[in-house]
DNA sequence: TTGACACTACGAAATCCTTCGTAGTATTAT
DNA sequence: ATAATACTACGAAGGATTTCGTAGTGTCAA
């Protein structure tokens, strides 16, 4: 068995993480500026948030340039499984469609396109069986 | 606008309303001892989180009787709408196709039933409108 | 070359989370 | 009545999270 692989990010690091995903790899002054957009925050709290990430596991540092370059370690879908997983198993004793129930009825409107898509998801997964 | 309710709770905080939910009214002894079937949890650990937890308002506290008797707040199907439209928000970007592909593939078997029961909840959700 | 500027490293404060020990009070059994 | 027992309240330790200031160093233009 591999070593158990990152932690899951807190809600700051959520934040960047997000942001690291939509860019690519990033400085931090890169990586604060798009957090700016949001709300307000301060460069070397991004770049202190950034360096315990390191530390984590959670993103990757290339120290080539004097401003280091981050990029996410995990790839946004595999993230997304892991907390995905997460909330199945800690809130939902595992039921697929209790989480989707209330996924649906937490948004204000769904769309068609998105519930043929859903569809289009449940008849691929029943096929491939995978 | 009515004051936004009772926050997310925490890791430990959700364990606790598990046994709530499922017990119904307890007593701290109560959870206490639900919670060591899982866990071994000091009983004054379980006191101190209780009590934060009232003050939150993520529980409600009745103290006729000698041992105060605790009850969640809210409904567990309301606490499992919260924490899904979080997840959905702050990680799927509100696409609740993405997030419940992403929930079937992490599990390791999705029965038939499962799948079919998936459908019956799209299929009410889209006549319904609702 | 030297001053302005940008970047990293680091320490530390403020808050939250989790855990547990101790003190105080009430109940129960002998 | 008194000792054992059960319960609440409270403080505090230890760690994680989030934020920011300061120091040190490198880069570049005048």
């Amino acid at each position: 068995m591999p070593t158990s692989g990152p932690p899951r990010p807190t809600d700051a690091e959520l934040g960047i993480l997000r942001v690291l995903w939509q860019r690519g790899p990033s400085t931090v002054r890169e990586v604060q500026e798009a957090l700016n957009q949001d709300k307000p925050t301060g460069y070397t709290t991004v770049l202190k948030t950034l360096q315990i990430m390191t530390e984590k596991g959670l993103v990757r540092r290339n120290e080539q340039q004097r401003a280091h370059v981050y990029e996410a370690e995990l790839a946004q879908h595999q993230t997304q499984r892991q907390l995905v997983s997460d909330l199945l198993n800690r809130v939902f004793d595992g039921s697929a469609s209790n989480l989707l129930m209330h996924a649906l009825n937490s948004k204000k409107v769904t769309s068609h396109e998105e519930l043929s898509q859903i569809r289009d998801i449940l008849d691929e997964f029943e096929r491939g069986g995978k």
